[in-house]
DNA sequence: AACTTTCTACGAACATCTTCGTAGATAATT
DNA sequence: AATTATCTACGAAGATGTTCGTAGAAAGTT
């Protein structure tokens, strides 16, 4: 049933607005979408629907303006993509993952130094 | 012109099997070919097409049965991935992909040592 | 009450990706 | 030489994702 609910790109600039700004109408979730190029109003409503369909939002529909709202958190849908990229690109290796991504796209400094913090705390409890 | 040019799943399923064994016809490329559900002879055939009209392989037309083999490199094409999520899902924090990606899929000590590795060498480069 | 605005639902059109059947050319086999 | 096998090219169909026009209901305005 579930398989791999993972949300495409058009599906995704949608949740990146209910995570930011919390429960909208479809008229907010236009108003504050960011996309190149921009969508349409019912391009919008189309898409929520769906995606409602999909679980990956909710619907309220005590007012006239149903009111949707994320079912997915952030961290869920960005463990999903991840997991998807090692299985099919990565041959399922974490440390060739991060390789790869700290070539991409260098980090700064702080980055760097969060990362260590984190492994850090990975080794800490696994003790 | 170039655009973002990523490999679908299908392709990257091809690419695999030509950066493990090189150079291949068609037939080789089939007969090494893992996927699921399995892909026809032709299937694989259009997709080598397509691939070339991309310029993610090379064609060498010499012999009847036409040999391919990979125009890009694997890191190349794992960067671009990543690059891609980073921009779309992580509003390009590598420090916040590395932190998911740890979590979507624990890495062994042997990893974490490996990835700590990294980190040195990019500090000790950047000084 | 008539008109305008705002909303949802729906279906069709388009794009991209994937699949594969068929046709015709070339090579190998009998 | 005739038959069979193998190859490329091509086009159409299916699957999924995206876009939007239109219709009709509900609310607001004059």
């Amino acid at each position: 049933m579930d398989k791999q609910q993972r949300p495409t790109d058009a599906e995704l600039d949608i949740l990146k607005v209910l995570w930011t700004h919390g429960p909208c109408t479809v008229r907010q979730v236009h108003e504050h979408l960011e996309s190149d190029p921009p969508r349409g109003y019912t391009t919008v409503l189309k898409l929520l629907q769906i995606m409602s369909d999909k679980k990956l939002v909710r619907r309220d529909e005590k007012q006239r303006a149903h009111v949707y709202e994320a079912a997915v958190s952030s961290d869920e849908v960005h463990r999903k993509y991840l997991k998807h990229l090692l299985d099919k690109a990565f041959d399922n290796s974490t440390s060739q993952l991060v390789m790869q991504a700290l070539a991409a796209r260098p980090a700064s400094k702080k980055e760097l130094a969060e990362i260590r913090r984190l492994l850090d705390e990975i080794e800490g409890e696994s003790k």
